[in-house]
DNA sequence: CATCTAATTAGATGATCGCCGAATTAGCGG
DNA sequence: CCGCTAATTCGGCGATCATCTAATTAGATG
């Protein structure tokens, strides 16, 4: 399983401090005590003792009592544990398609609000991925399992955006529609009607 | 060379925030402009144009400027480098070195300053490590090169902490000190004298 | 039981930092 | 050259957080 975002995000707030990275570096090395660490890393116990209450609510540190000092370890495995799924790869991929599955709709949405007013285009985006968001749109005006003349095709996009001929381009070269080679006919392409149909 | 604190936690910072994760999560899938990040993550763009800042002058982020829009990439290289000197076994520890060589010294005066007074050990710490302090100050005050008695060694110890005998005891359990195996005679061990005279 | 030491908790302060709205700059098209 | 869009910069607000001192708990010692 991948990565989820807070675990992360937990763990590098966990590094992402001097005090503290400096800590685990010396727990890296062997066991200390907390009035140790403070003297090393040159700041007052309580502060260290609010650092390693937070590395061991992420189990990155364990503590072994001993009379009344208590000596604080690192948990080598858990830090390199987290440490790995970013190398993963795919470990940063994964975060981006989570975030991407949960937006997607909103882009489209407001894309959608900006370059159009109720059932019309009054514009189309420069920007590639905007031009997408309108062109599956008009794309979703089109019935399966059916063809369409190119006079049928000018009747349904010209309601919708003057220039159909640019549209129609469009929904070719991208796919969603399939011209017949032999003559004028057209037709959406079966292959991705789910794909339309669905809402990314 | 291992890693500096510094640099990781530079690192570390950047990554340790939800949206700013976020926003590498999409990047690392494909190159992304100011204004789609911003729909897909929820922030308005002048957010997003300050957190690309901030990656951008760490090297994990690349743009490229195409019309108005800048489209923004993931450095990968940057990334999976640093994140594996975390993994790289000693990068931690050679933190912990790092301040350890920096404290020591520190750590050792405070020690001292703690449970001495002037010339004389008021209190033997419990713990071993602050022992370890006043052992090698101990060791420091008697000569290389030549041999003591046990008379001769409670000459020197005596005025410092009365109890002789523990003191001349932890010398040698510490190797500090060696005792010839034939009689009474003890000398300063001749194959750690550098480490006796070294401040850490 | 009184005392000492090690550590933690509590409360306060100051700095950092994410976020936003408003204003500004840069590129493009009529 | 004016208007539009994309992006950045600026100033400010609010939350988070590292750090400190002071007070408290827990163990060990005599």
């Amino acid at each position: 399983m991948p990565a989820e975002v807070a675990t992360l995000v937990a763990f590098f707030k966990a590094l992402a401090d001097t005090t503290r990275l400096r800590i685990v570096g010396l727990l890296a090395v062997e066991e200390r005590s907390v009035d140790e660490i403070a003297t090393l890393v040159d700041v007052r116990p309580p502060t260290v003792s609010h650092h390693l209450s937070k590395l061991k609510k992420l189990g990155l540190v364990s503590v072994r009592s001993e009379g009344n000092t208590r000596w604080y370890r690192l948990e080598l495995d858990a830090v390199e544990k987290l440490a790995r799924e970013v190398l993963a790869g795919d470990g940063l991929t994964s975060i981006g398609d989570e975030v991407e599955a949960a937006a997607e709709d909103a882009y489209a949405l407001k894309v959608m609000q900006t370059f159009m007013e109720g059932e019309r285009i009054t514009q189309l985006p420069r920007q590639w991925r905007k031009k997408l968001v309108l062109v599956r749109y008009v794309a979703q005006q089109f019935e399966a399992d059916r063809t369409y003349s190119e006079a049928e095709i000018k009747a349904v996009i010209a309601p919708i955006y003057p220039d159909h001929v640019t549209l129609r381009r469009l929904m070719i070269d991208v796919k969603w529609m399939l011209r017949d080679k032999a003559g004028r006919a057209y037709r959406l392409n079966p292959e991705r009607l789910a794909e339309l149909r669905g809402s990314p």
